[in-house]
This record gives structure tokens, C-alpha cells and sequence, in this order.
DNA sequence: TCAACCAAGTTATGCTTCGTAACGAACACT
DNA sequence: AGTGTTCGTTACGAAGCATAACTTGGTTGA
């Protein structure tokens, strides 16, 4: 739950008034009961009376902090995005960087421990859009989705800076991709090093493989396999993803 | 949408009389507004009144119909898993028993454009729980669902048949996930050929890749790529699955 | 044929939610 | 003190779910 008032952003020097602090803890304590409900409740469907409920107010006051359940939404998602992208990026520099494949497991672990501690959020950004709610194009939910998905891109930058990135295990990239591929490496800062197409590729497969992996159990799914089975069918996901994707060997896992 | 009514399913030995055959009509029609109300309005949030408006009728009549909202729910639930595993079937018998990789990619591509071109039964089924939902356990949506699903698996089954399987790159299998697939084989018919644990574990991968491409297609989160680079990195998830599997190269695609 | 029955649909009603409007109390700043 | 903003309240109207009670028309049986 991050401190950032939603409205009025603008720097105030540094001089956050009362009113303004009492405020923005009023809006933190509204997406935070709205998340446990949401997790208590187990949907992603927010009812503006039981918030108020909970809170000890009336429905009606907490217009004054969002205009419309819709505002309320994209505050969550935008939180959401940030909160996976945090514990995506923590636990991917808790392994050293000389090992990309402990890495590239922390992170798939993340990724899949978020999603299935919180599948409301998780179905939040990364799942169908909730009933009536319709994302504000290009908006800061667009932002926050680019810096989260970036905290998982960022290791196979790391492992091609180490240099021991191998070619991934499919060569051939289609003409459209390559395309596209390009278009984004010359959008960044020139400096960058760009990963080369094929590998850009086997990003995008490793992160299908581990949303789907996520998506399946997260959502009960793969309720089927004991959580060992499940612990077990994740790490040989990993494992080949990995493999496929030109990444040394495991070493720790 | 089948015409199987909901409640009185007992075999009427043929003999259906006109009362009956409008009622599964009109259960039929409700379902199909419901089901054209949440293509139009992209939600798995069906309003009762809504659908009535459609029909020329008042909301309190469909209540003879269904019990309520989570019963016709279940029913589009069963409904949505038949048609995703017909679908799916006549796409994989369209190709020769002889070709097990294009049959995987009609298979896979029958999943992808299913999902993509109704998004919200998708959602349904293999999303989460539509608010305020809970699925009967082990009701008729779990039969449905295994009947679909094993409409996947069978290709496997298939091109063991044919003894063009060769093992996965991933041979390693651990112990917890070794004791499923030996429980889920000794439950099957005794005649019937079982797979190798690594191939059952490979089916699980390939499922996991393709489910997690369908979902991040379907709700929108591959935007950034054009169509034609969408379909580029389907079809190389697929050979990428179909290799990584043990399938022989792709002979058609 | 007529009466009883039953299924399907109607209007009327209660409860809950969203969201707006109008009002009152507390605080901040001059 | 006085004034204006902020926050909260009660009051209200529209809409949805679901139930109850009534009406209608086809079905059935004496």
C-alpha cells in the first residue's frame, strides 16, 4: 500500500499539510479494507457499502476520495502492479547476479507464490477486466503494468550483461516478430544492450509458460495435484523453461 | 448450445411432449441472450432484467427457469466447457491420426481462437469465479470440465498409439508427481496404454504454455503486438511445446 | 362438455446497491 | 471572531435480485 494520494499529485515541496496526510491515510485505509474484502470475499467485486461499513463511515463519504467504484478500481490495479513488481524485483536481487537461473527461478516463484496468495489481485491486472470496468486507455494502469512486466525482462538483461546467455533452444524468429522486437530495442536508450531477437522471443514463451503455470493454480485449476505435485510440476517448468530459453544450467535449485 | 434441459433430465424415453420442447426451447433462448448480452457487453456479469428486456418478458419469469443467477451460471459454465471440447475435438480430427504435431497445433489453435473469440465464456471457465459465484463441488461443471480436458490430453494418448512419441527433453520426474500420474493411470481402463511419467509431465507443460499465451491473448495483454506477430509467437510456442515434448517436427505448419 | 389442475407469466413488494443532492459540523487561515 | 473549505451526515431516486400473490390459458379427467 503505497502513500500516494491519488488525486492532487503534485510535488508540494515537501510540505504535506494535515489535512492533506489525514487524507491520504484515509485513502490507504480504503484500498486496504477493500482488499481484504476482496480477499475475504474472494472476488474481485467491491461493494462501496461494505467498505463503509467497515470503516465505520457511510456510503456516500467515501465519494469525496473516489469519484466512482471505477477510480477505486484502478487505484487497486495500479497498487497491485506495483506491489508484484516490488516482490518480483526483491526476490530476483536476492540471489546473486552471476546466477541467472537462481534468478530467473526467485522471480517465477514471485510471481507464482503473488498470484496464489492474492489471486483477486493477481485476476485484477492479469485477468479479465472486472464487470463494468473499463481500464482508462493509455492510463497510469498502462505505466504501472510496463515497470512490473520490466522487473521480469530485467534478467535475461542481467544474464546477457554476464555473458552467459546461450542461444535459446528456437533459432528461427518470424519476420513480424523480429520487426517488432527491433522497434522496441531501438526505443530504448541507446547505451542498452538489446537482447538478440531469438532470445526476445524466449522471454515472451517463458513468461506464457509461467503466467499459464500461475493462472492454472492460482484460479484452483490444478487443485487435482497435491501442493507437492504442484511444487514439483512448477520446478520442471522452470527447469525447461530455462533450458529452452539459453539460460545456464540450474545451479541452486 | 445444446439442447439438453437443465432440471428433469431423466431419459423421458423419447417422448418429449410439446410442453417440454418449448420449455428447453425457451432455456435454450435464455441462454443464448445471456450468453449474446455478455459477448456485447464483454462482462461474465449477466443481469437477470437484462436478459428478460431481450426476451419481451418481465425479469421474475425466468425464475421458473432457473433458480437463480448461479444456476444459470453452472448451466453456461457446462455449456461453454462442451463447446470448447467440440471444438476442440473437430479441430484435432480434422488433421490424420498419422501428423500428432499438426493435430497439437489445430488442437492448440482451436484453444487459442476459442478463447480469443469469446473471451468471457473463457473467462468462465478457466478464468476466476465470476463474483458471487461458487461452483457446486463436484458438480456437473467438474464433469464437463474433464470431458473437455481430456479432448486435450487424447492427442497424447493418440501419437503414443501411433509410437511416434519419443521422450521429452525433460525426462526428470519427480517423486510426488511420479505417484499422480501412476494413480491417475491405475484408475484409467486396465486395456488402455498409459504414458510414460515424463510425457504426463510434458503434457502438463505444454498445457500450462498454451493456457498461459490464451490468456494473456485473450484479455488483451498482447496488445503491444500486431496480429500477425501474435500469431508469429503462437506458432512458435507451439513448435517450441511440440519439441520440447517429444512430438516429431512439424510436418504441415 | 365442464371443472379442476398446472405451468407460465404478470404486477406488486422488500431489500440492497450505486450514485447524487442538500445539509451540518469541524477545522484552517485571516 | 469570521469565512471558506473539507469531511461527514441524512435523504433521495434509479436499478437489480428475489419472493409473493394473482391471472391466464392449455391439459387432463370425470
Amino acid at each position: 500500500m503505497t502513500a500516494a494520494p491519488i488525486e492532487n499529485a503534485q510535488p508540494e515541496r515537501a510540505l504535506p499539510t494535515r489535512r492533506e496526510r489525514t487524507r491520504a491515510a484515509t485513502i490507504d485505509e480504503i484500498k486496504g479494507i477493500a482488499l481484504r474484502l476482496m480477499h475475504e470475499q474472494g472476488t474481485t467485486d467491491v461493494r462501496f457499502s461494505d467498505i463503509a461499513r467497515e470503516m465505520g463511515m457511510t456510503a456516500p463519504a467515501l465519494y469525496r476520495y473516489f469519484a466512482d467504484r471505477d477510480e477505486l478500481l484502478t487505484a487497486m490495479i495500479v497498487d497491485a502492479f506495483d506491489d508484484l513488481g516490488a516482490v518480483v524485483a526483491a526476490a530476483r536481487d536476492d540471489v546473486p547476479v552471476g546466477d541467472p537461473t537462481g534468478r530467473l527461478f526467485a522471480v517465477a516463484q514471485a510471481y507464482r507464490s503473488w498470484a496464489h496468495s492474492e489471486p483477486q489481485r493477481f485476476a485484477l491486472i492479469l485477468g479479465m477486466p472486472v464487470p463494468g470496468y473499463a481500464a482508462p486507455e493509455e492510463g497510469p494502469t498502462t505505466e504501472a503494468a510496463r515497470r512490473a512486466m520490466f522487473q521480469l525482462k530485467s534478467l535475461f538483461f542481467d544474464a546477457a550483461d554476464q555473458g552467459v546467455l546461450r542461444p535459446p533452444l528456437l533459432r528461427y524468429v518470424h519476420e513480424s516478430l523480429r520487426t517488432c522486437f527491433d522497434a522496441e530495442a531501438a526505443a530504448k536508450p541507446p547505451g542498452e544492450p538489446a537482447l538478440p531477437a531469438d532470445t526476445f522471443q524466449a522471454c515472451l514463451h517463458s513468461w506464457a509458460a509461467l503466467h499459464g503455470f500461475t493462472c492454472l493454480e492460482a484460479y484452483g485449476h490444478l487443485d487435482f495435484l497435491p501442493p507437492e505435485a504442484r511444487d514439483a510440476l512448477f520446478a520442471s517448468t522452470i527447469r525447461l523453461v530455462a533450458t529452452t530459453a539459453g539460460l545456464p544450467l540450474p545451479s541452486s535449485a
